[in-house]
This record gives C-alpha cells, structure tokens and sequence, in this order.
DNA sequence: GATGGCCGGGCATACGTATTCACGTGGCAT
DNA sequence: ATGCCACGTGAATACGTATGCCCGGCCATC
C-alpha cells in the first residue's frame, strides 16, 4: 500500500502541492519556514512530502535565491608536485571547518590547488560557494596577486596566515609571534645560550617571520642578539628541516637549543641530531610549533607551541559568514600554547 | 578603458551571445564544446565571454542538465563524541579523491557524520551530487541499515571496506586478509611463537574480522592454532590499543610478538609495551597496519602492512563515476604490502 | 450591519542555462 | 535549374524553486 513506483520521477514541489492541496509556492513557503503559512497548512505540507519523500532540489532553489549556501576550502600545497603530502595541521582543521559549516547549515565544497597553477578560483565566480578559505603555508609572493585579483572580484574570503596589518584580505592566525616569544623563553630559562633558529624569516614566509620576530625579542630580554650563524632556512617539511640541521652540524656551529618553526621541521631535526649522536635534549634542547599528532609520539616527545586547531576552523566559518552578511570584519589572533615534554 | 563598471550585474549567456554577435544557445554549446558550432563562431564566443570575465553558473547549468558534476565524501566517526581525531589514513586518501575528482571535472562536497545519528544523505537527494563515497571505520551493524536504504533509494556510492562477498552495495578495499597472512608468517619468520593480535576478530569490523583471518591462516601454516588468550579487543585509537596491551600484560599471558589490527593500535601497544619495561623489538616484536606517517616516526620505527591511500582515492571515484554512468561494476580488492621497519 | 485592516495563500514571473526543434543557407548531384 | 542534404544557428521552452504582488475572506471595531 502507498508504494510509490520506483519509475516515478523525482518529486516536485507541485506534487507536494497537490497531494497537500495548497498551491506550489505555498510548498516552498511552508517549508523553508516562512511565518505567511498556517501551522496547519504546515502540518499538511511536510506530512505530504513526507509521504512522497520530497527533498528540495538545491540547484533550482540556489538559482532563485542566486545564493548557494555552501562554502569552499581551498588547500594549497607549496612545490610538492607529487602528491598526499598535505600539511596536518592544515587537516586536523578540516574537521572542525566541516562541522562548523554544518553547524550553521553550509556545506563544504573541498579542492586543492597547485600554487603555482593559475587557479580559477570559479566557485564563487559559478555560483557554487558563496565564499572561499584559503589555506596553506605559501609563498607570500605567490599568493599576493591572486589575492588582489579576488578583492577585486568582490569575492568572500577568508585566509588562514599571519594576522599583521598590511595583509590582504580578511585573515585569521595564530599568534606566531607570542608562540615564539614563549618557545625562546622557555629554553633560555633552561640555561640555554645558543639557540638555534631552524626556519626561514624571510617575508616570503610572514608566519615564520611572525615566530622569528618573538624568538628574537626573546634572545633581546636575556641580553643576547640574534647570530645569523644560528639560523638555517628550512621550510615546513621534515626533510628540510633533517637538512637544515645537518648544515649547522656540518659548518661546526655550536649549540645547545634549537626552536624550529614547525613540528616537521623539529622532527627532522631531532633525525638529524640522532644521527649524529647528539643527545635530546641533554645536548641539545628542541621546541617545535603546532603540536602534530606526531610531536607526543617523538621520542622523545616534542616540546612545542600548540595551535588550536579547532578554534582556528570555527573562527575562520564563522568569520567568512559574517563578510558574507556583509558585515566589516577585521583579521583575528588566535592564543597559542607552549606544551613542555621531553624534549627540553 | 575597456574597464567594465563594478556595480554591473554579473554578465550571462546573453551579454556575450550580444557582445559576440550570435544567440544565447550558441554560446553554450560553444563554450561547451559541442561540435554543432564553427570554429569561427567559437573563437568569438571565447573573446566576448573573456572580455567580460564571463563565468557559467553551475547553479542554472546543474538545473537543466539535472546533474551537478559533484561527488560527495561522507566521513563517519565512530563513537568519538568530541572531535577532530580523524583516521589519518583516511585524510590521505582525501588528497587523493579531490585530485582524481579535479581530473574528471567534478567537484567534491564533504562532510562529516556521526555514525549513530540518523545521517541526512540528502546530497544526492536534493542534486546536489550525483554520487556518494562513505568513509569510515565503523561497526558495520549501525551501518547495514542505512546502506539498506540507500539501495532502496537508488543512490549512487562507493564504500570503503572490506571488499568481501555479502557486503552492501559496491565496495573498495584492501585485501586485509593477505596483509594479515604477511605480517603474521613474517613474525612467525623471526621465530616469534606467542604472537598475539590485538584489535577484534568480529563480524561487526570486518576488516579487522579479515586481517585476523589472515593472521590465523599463517599460524595453521606453522602448525600453530590461535589463542584466545593471546587475543584483545580494540578499536582503532592509540588509547584503546595501549589499554588492551595493559589487559594482555595485567593478565600475564606470555608473548613475544603482537599483530596489531591498525598502526594507532600498535602505536598505543608499544607506549603500553615501554611502560612496562618490554623492550621492542627484543621481548616483543610488533607489526601494525596502514602505514601512518606516524608509524615511521615512532621508535623504533614500525613495521607495518602498507596500504595505498593514494590508490584507493583513485578507485574510489572511479568506480564511483561508471556507476553514475549506469556501468555494472564490482567490488575491488586493492593489494598491500608488509613495510620491514624497526619494530620487528 | 457596514467598513477597514490583516492574514493566508494563489498567480505570475524571474533566475540563467541546456536542449529540442525548426529553419535558412550553401554545396553538390541530377 | 532544381532538389536534396548537411551543417550552422536562432526561437522557444524546460528545469524547479522563491518571491512580489494582489486578492479574498475573516475578524474587530464602530
């Protein structure tokens, strides 16, 4: 009884009219809640589409309210050209951005960009995301154009990054700065003289700038200046940072600490000093930033500066909506958290 | 010049069918490349819609086409109320499906499902996708039902499973039971004789159900028979692992070696092991399963049963798009391979 | 009992593209 | 010169929902 043929189109909302006995727009105001239709009248429109398990056809109904009720997350993946190497904490942020987004009725729509490629970043442009995020450690300079060609565009967005003045667009950043002033602090006050830099304070990388700049204002507190000697480039791979230990070993620089500027680098630069049979954190004190999954299951177990994760994802969708709205947002700095273990 | 008025409302077909001199449906079929239009006439279609940094809206175009180019991944998360402890196996596979996704022209929409409440899979429902990939290590008896359903419905979707006869709808897999077989003839290689396996051996995980099948067709080969004793229950957190590992050590039951269902596992197993002054690999040798990041960082690095997350995007969404195209397709079981590591 | 206001709901239309159908044009063969 | 065909294109319409406008009826007020 009731079986309704599987042969049967997909219902419409003038079937639900019709089994309801309302008129078509009646359907559609009944059911997205508007306060025009009787609770009555109400009852009797989702009990029919119910019965001829009626779902609204979002592209029709983004058509006519010319909005779509999705957001889009862009990944950006620096110069790896292979592939599957994307950035943890990048991921351990997705899930809070997917359920932030449900949370307030969006969905997400997930893609990950070259940064070299020119991306068309269409999906506002197509009408199918009514805003972007933007995430990934970059290339400031590589970024920089597109992101005068989307504030151009009038288009919504929002970038994870270094919150300073002067950068484009509304972003959204944990304080890379305080986090380095607390990484440095904490191993000067383990005795710590010669502290390492591993990472780059270039602008190209505003971030690491941001945690150089904290490490810095850290060695001036202790009466120390920063020693070029002490820094090695390295961006936030672990290789990179397994390399750019093996140089400071190779050229004979002498010292006890190292602050890296990611967990990866930190890694591998714990690699690095195992292969050389320096002792962690005996020999050599090592703080690293973001707190990976990864970084408790070191050995042994990585001092670092925890990012939020989460708070960042909920901040960002939340921040996004509210340009969305058309509201007059400004860029937002997120608290970090210096976690001791065992190796410092 | 030519600076076109930012306060202009966003150009459609027709501002180019004007500007190019032709109709409105000639410049969709040339911008869609139909074969039903000149040359000639699509290189000016191509100029006007440039000039005026014309965009398709999907919104219209997934409208009349009645498909809307767009996949849906639904990850499931098992009990874990609070949040963002994703399977790291499965966040790099992601990398995986969106690139294949990109490659065929289709965008991916994400989002993430409790397993116990009642999973709205509108997706395909209301056009917003035309097909579906569910993601998730879960107790396959809360999923049945709702796989049940989507049969019923019509949908299209992809599981990632165990690719075993008897599954609902079509599923892609590892094959869990010769990546068992692998890594238990390899303890048993090293003359290990009390290898315990720690994970479940029942029908509601059946990848965990096939990996212990695996391992228990290596020990009939060596003449051995499964113990149940030797045998502890978890799921796959590094939390549920360590404590399972304290069960077997409380319970002292002897052992020289454990099979550990996934790498989280194994990961809490070896913190459970260095508790309790177990040396590994000397007094127990440990082999995982998946092939996590973290499995190489861990000490000693772990040996463990590789699978392809990069693969198994690839097959996801393929198999995922000739079932959209009304293909019949079976499942697929995806070969893995035993990585030697430090651990055993 | 008449009138004014209000509320619920119907009519018509807009959203922007894809597709069907039909038409005109030119070339080729008869 | 005429008929046929293929090819390129335009006119019209379909897709399914949301919304502005308007109208009819009900209740309250006088």
């Amino acid at each position: 009884m009731g079986e309704v043929s599987n042969f049967m189109r997909r219902p419409t909302s003038f079937d639900i009219a019709a089994l309801a006995g309302v008129s078509q727009p009646t359907v559609s105001r009944a059911l997205s809640g508007s306060p025009a239709v009787s609770e009555t009248t109400r009852q009797r429109v989702f009990e029919a589409a119910e019965a001829l398990n009626y779902k609204v056809d979002k592209n029709a109904s983004n058509l006519r309210r010319q909005a779509s009720k999705t957001l889009a997350l862009l990944f950006f993946e620096d110069p790896t050209p292979d592939d599957s190497l994307i950035n943890p904490f990048y991921l351990s942020m997705l899930g809070s951005i997917t359920r932030t987004c449900a949370q307030r009725g969006y969905d997400l729509l997930i893609s990950f960009q070259q940064l070299s490629g020119n991306w068309h970043v269409d999906y506002e442009d197509s009408r199918k995301a009514d805003g972007i995020i933007l995430l990934g450690y970059g290339d400031y300079l590589l970024y920089r154009p597109r992101l005068e060609q989307l504030i151009e565009q009038g288009t919504h967005f929002v970038r994870w990054g270094s919150a300073q003045a002067g950068q484009l667009g509304t972003t959204i950043g944990s304080d890379n700065a305080q986090g380095g002033l607390d990484a440095a602090r904490h191993l000067l006050a383990q005795g710590r003289r010669r502290v390492a830099f591993i990472g780059t304070a270039s602008p190209q990388y505003p971030e690491f700038l941001e945690r150089w700049r904290g490490y810095a204002a850290a060695l001036a507190e202790a009466g120390l200046t920063p020693d070029a000697a002490l820094q090695a480039d390295a961006i936030s791979t672990e290789e990179s940072g397994h390399d750019a230990t093996l140089r400071l070993l190779q050229a004979g620089i002498a010292f006890d600490a190292i602050f890296a500027s990611s967990d990866l680098i930190a890694i591998g630069a714990m690699r690095a000093l195992g292969e050389a049979g320096r002792l962690v954190p005996r020999a050599v004190a090592i703080v690293g930033f973001d707190d990976l999954p990864a970084a408790s299951l070191a050995s042994p177990p990585l001092t670092t500066v925890m990012q939020n994760p989460r708070r960042a994802g909920q901040v960002l969708v939340e921040t996004l909506l509210r340009l969305i709205e058309g509201e007059d947002v400004g860029n937002a700095v997120l608290p970090v958290q210096l976690v001791v273990r065992g190796s410092s």
